[in-house]
DNA sequence: CTTGACAATGACACCGGTGTCATGACATCG
DNA sequence: CGATGTCATGACACCGGTGTCATTGTCAAG
C-alpha cells in the first residue's frame, strides 16, 4: 500500500504537502495541487486512517452494542421489531456526520459485552450505544472508563442518557382508536407478564377505556406471549376459547405486538370468525413486512425504533461536541404513529348489543 | 487515555517490556510481570489498536457491505428473509478468528459503494465481504484495489469467489415433499419474473414434477410478488380466483416466500377456503417469524442465509491465510432444509378427483 | 532600496506501539 | 578461572501521518 512519501516523491514535494492537499487546511499553489493529486492517483493512494487518529487522538469510531445480528436466529428473544431498526436509525444518523459506526454483536451473551468494551476501547471509540433487544431495565454492567455512552431501549438509575419508547402513549393512543371505532369489549391479548412494555401499555390500555368511561374487565386480559415456541397456538387458542364464551364477548382483542396478530388472525378465522367482520384486531410494532402483508393489512401502533436509533446517535453525537446546555436526566421517550389500515372496523352488535357470531363454526 | 509509557514508567521498566508482558512474545519475570499488570489495572491502560496495527500493518478487520440495515424500513426490496441473517453467520466466524467486523451500510444506495469502500480501504480492512439483498448477479462495481473479497447473494462473471443459495435444489425438495403428499395439481405464485430465484426455482419445481410425472400446466403458475405493496393483495385474489375457476384447481400452492405465503392464507379464509384442510400451503425462505406463527405452522424451504454468511465468512478467512488448494472456480451453493409444518397435507379430494370446496362461502 | 506581510513549502519531532539488536547478570562447562 | 550460553531487559528506530516552526520567494508599501 502506497504511503504518504511514495506520493511524495513521486510528486516531488514533502511528505508535510501532500497532507496539505489531503487536508486542505493551508495553501498549495495550483501547479503542486495537481502533481500530488496525479501522483496519487496513479499509486491509489489512501491515508491509513491508524496513523491519522493515531496523531490526532481522534478515530472517528461510535461503537455499538447489539444482540439483534445474532439473536435473529437464536431462541428468539422477545420478538417484537428486531433491534436492527434500532441500529438503522443509528447507523444514518453517525454516518451523515462523517464517523464511522462499529457494530459489535453480543451474540446473546451479555458475558461478552466485557469483550466488546474491551475491542471498541482499543480502538478508541469516542462514544458507545447501548441497544437492548426489548425496553427493559439494564441488565449488565457498561463499565466503559469515561467512554461516553447512551443507552438505547434501556434504562439504569444511575441517570445514564437513555432512549425508550413511549409504550404507554402508543398502547393509549391505539387503545382510543378501537374505543373511537366503537367498540366497548375490547380484549387484550399481553406480552409476558413484567416486561416493561406490558406494564406500560396495560397503563395505557386502562386509561384510555377510563377516559372512555369503559369499565376494565380482567376477564378480557391474558398473557399470551411465547415467542414463536409451539405451546403458544395453544395458549392463544383457550385465550380466545374463553373470551368467546364470555356473556359479553369481545368485538376487538389488542394483540402484544403483530406477530401474535399473525396468530390470532389464522386461530380466529379456523374458529369461524370473521376478521375484522365479526372481530376486530390491531397489533403493536407496526413490523411492516407483518401489518402490510397480513390480510385485511393490520391496523398497529408504531414501535418507533428507527427514530429511536437516530435519536439516541444524535444524543451521543451532541454529548461528544460539548456540554449540553441542559443534560436530560430522564429517559427520552419516542412516540410512535398510530397506523390505520382494515383490521379495526366498527364493531357489527345484534339487537342485543352483543358480537354477532352466527356465521361461526369450527372446522 | 494511558500510554504504554505511562505503564512503563509507573512499573520502572522499559515500555518494551510492557510490549513483552502484553504479547507474551519474550521471557519476563515473574516479579516484573506482575509490575507490569498492576500497573496497567491502576491507570486502567487498554493497548491503541492504532499503534498497533500502524506498525504490524494488519488491521485485524474485515469490511462487510451491506444494504441489510437502512433498506430495512424503505420501500422494501424484494423482502424475503432479511439479508442482516448472512450477516449474522459472517460475524460469527470473523468474531471467532479474532478479527473484527466492520460493517458498513449503503442505506440501498449503490452510488455509495465506492465510499464504502474507501472507508474500509482507510482503515485497511484485510477483506471484504459484499453482501446482496437478494440472489443476483453483481450489481455494482466493486473496485477493491487488490483486496481480497467474498460476493454473497450475489455473483460476478469475472471469477470473484462468491456464495449463494441453492435455489433449484430448495424448491426441488420443496416441491419433491408436496408431491409425496399426494398433491398432483400444484399451483405456484412466484416472485417477480426476472429475478434469479424466480428462474432457478422454477427449474426446481419443474424437475420436481417431471420426476413425479406430472405434466407441467402454465395456467397454475402466477408472478404475485410485489413486496407488499398496496395492489399486492388484489394480485394474489386475482390469482387465486383463477386457480379455483380452473376445471381442476390445485389442491396445493407453493408462495415464492413466507410473505407471499402469509398473505395467501388470509385470502384464502376469506374466500372461504380452510388451510390445509382443501388446500395445502407452502412458503419459501423459513423466515421464522412468519412460519413459526402463522396458524398453522407453515411447510417451507429454508434459505440458509446464515449458513452462506458463515460460508462466505470462512472463505475468505481461507483465502487470506493462503493460496488455496483449489480455489472455486463458481460460486459456491448452499442449501437448506424443507420444514415440515402443518400446513402441508394430504389433498382432500371429492369423488372425481378434484378439490371438496364444498364449504367454501365468499364473506 | 528597504522592509514587512504573506504565500508556498520543507525539516523535524511526535503520536503509541513493536521489531531488532545490544547489554548486563548469571549459570554452566571444559 | 575464563569462555560460552541463556535470560531478562533496555535503547533505538520505524510505522504513516500531522502540528510546529523555519525558510524561501514575491510583491506592495514606505
Amino acid at each position: 500500500m502506497a504511503t504518504i512519501y511514495d506520493v511524495a516523491k513521486r510528486a516531488g514535494v514533502s511528505p508535510k504537502t501532500v497532507s496539505r492537499v489531503l487536508n486542505g487546511d493551508a495553501p498549495v499553489s495550483q501547479k503542486t495541487r495537481e502533481a500530488v493529486s496525479a501522483a496519487m492517483t496513479a499509486l491509489g493512494y489512501v491515508p491509513s486512517h491508524a496513523a491519522r487518529s493515531m496523531k490526532s487522538h481522534r478515530s472517528g469510531l461510535i461503537g455499538l452494542i447489539t444482540g439483534a445480528i445474532s439473536n435473529a436466529d437464536e431462541v428468539a428473544a422477545p420478538a417484537g421489531l428486531p433491534e436492527l431498526f434500532i441500529v438503522q436509525g443509528a447507523q444514518h444518523v453517525i454516518e451523515s456526520s462523517r464517523k464511522t459506526l462499529l457494530i459489535s454483536d453480543t451474540g446473546g451473551r451479555l458475558d461478552r459485552v466485557p469483550a466488546l468494551v474491551r475491542t471498541f476501547q482499543e480502538h478508541r471509540v469516542e462514544g458507545i450505544l447501548y441497544v437492548s433487544d426489548f425496553h427493559k431495565p439494564l441488565d449488565v454492567s457498561l463499565d466503559c472508563q469515561g467512554i461516553r455512552k447512551v443507552l438505547v431501549n434501556c434504562f439504569d438509575d444511575a441517570g445514564t442518557p437513555a432512549v425508550i419508547p413511549d409504550d404507554e402513549g402508543g398502547q393509549y393512543a391505539l387503545t382510543k382508536s378501537v374505543v373511537a371505532a366503537g367498540h366497548k369489549r375490547i380484549a387484550y391479548l399481553t406480552l409476558a407478564p413484567g416486561m416493561e412494555a406490558t406494564r406500560l401499555r396495560m397503563k395505557g390500555f386502562c386509561k384510555a377505556l377510563a377516559e372512555a368511561g369503559i369499565s376494565h374487565d380482567p376477564a378480557l386480559v391474558m398473557a399470551t406471549d411465547l415467542y414463536g415456541s409451539p405451546g403458544e397456538h395453544q395458549l392463544i387458542w383457550d385465550a380466545l376459547d374463553k373470551f368467546f364464551t364470555l356473556d359479553e364477548p369481545p368485538t376487538a382483542i389488542c394483540c402484544g405486538n403483530d406477530r401474535l396478530a399473525m396468530a390470532v388472525y389464522g386461530i380466529l378465522r379456523k374458529r369461524g370468525i370473521a376478521v375484522p367482520e365479526q372481530v376486530s384486531v390491531v397489533g403493536y410494532d407496526d413490523h411492516r413486512l407483518i401489518s402490510e402483508t397480513l390480510y385485511p393489512a393490520l391496523t398497529t401502533a408504531e414501535l418507533p425504533y428507527s427514530a429511536m436509533g437516530a435519536r439516541a446517535a444524535r444524543l451521543l453525537l451532541d454529548l461528544l461536541a460539548g456540554p449540553l446546555a441542559r443534560e436530560p436526566d430522564a429517559p427520552i421517550l419516542v412516540s410512535g404513529q398510530v397506523r390505520q389500515r382494515s383490521s379495526l372496523v366498527a364493531p357489527n352488535l345484534d339487537q342485543n348489543n352483543v358480537i354477532s357470531l352466527k356465521g361461526r363454526t369450527e372446522i
